[in-house]
DNA sequence: TTCTATAGTTCGCAACATACGAACTTATGA
DNA sequence: TCATAAGTTCGTATGTTGCGAACTATAGAA
């Protein structure tokens, strides 16, 4: 098992972040992990959004999220904690962060006011 | 040839938009049209960065603009007028192209200070 | 009309990226 | 030592991307 590695702020990429935060799913892991008081595990994501992510596929999600830059983790026993780089981010770049968060939200916002109150009103993430 | 579509405002999502301009050579293409004054064609952006792009290559990376909604294209005899829709995506999204915008020149400047005067010194966009 | 040139698109394939189940590693506790 | 739990890695199926070749569409010349 290779040791975790995290990227210097200076390796940190506007393009390497964009594309981390292009995927919904790391997305929401991203936004839920900036909003949590304290280091989350893994596997609290293991139910998102209505649905289950397999537990490999989430640790591409956090891998990737890593070596974008955007979060920090941290082997705690026999689980991981993470952290996001919020500040660091902040630092080299910023207003970035925010901006994506604010527009999320608008677009989450938008979302929930279209759809109506039936509970399986799929959408496809990207336009086509 | 298929008739050119553009997606509505509300079908613009920010993750189109994120994965659009999370690569160089269409962030390069987007921010190039939003400075320029008038309308450009696709053939303008066959040499950047010091490197052709195929005509095949430019093509696609258009069409993937369009269809985020990041520009309107326009045929206009043999040839096609680009313009990015900016303005629509500042109502839609307000902040967001421009924090982007902000944090891909910090980063083009952070570059261009760290690279050595020698011409060719080609970096891989994203971090490893 | 036909020929030629130009601008951009589509096709087909190779290379790369992603999703996910299965098997694995590592830590904890009975 | 065994069982369990949290993540990782591997193998494979599927999706995406880059690019040359062939194509479509328009403009102008013969």
């Amino acid at each position: 098992m290779r040791p975790l590695t995290h990227p210097s702020l200076d390796d940190v990429t506007v393009e390497g972040i964009l594309h981390a935060l292009s995927d919904p799913v790391r997305a929401a892991i991203y936004w839920q992990l900036s909003c949590a008081e304290s280091a989350n595990t893994c596997s609290a994501f293991l139910k998102m959004e209505d649905r289950c992510i397999p537990k490999s596929t989430l640790s591409q999600h956090f891998r990737a999220l890593r070596e974008a830059g955007l979060i920090r983790s941290e082997r705690r026993g026999v689980e991981m904690l993470n952290t996001t780089r919020c500040a660091e981010i902040e630092q080299r770049f910023p207003g970035l962060l925010p901006a994506i968060k604010h527009a999320q939200s608008i677009q989450c916002e938008a979302r929930r006011q279209s759809a109506p109150p039936a509970p399986a009103t799929k959408k496809t993430a990207r336009a086509g």
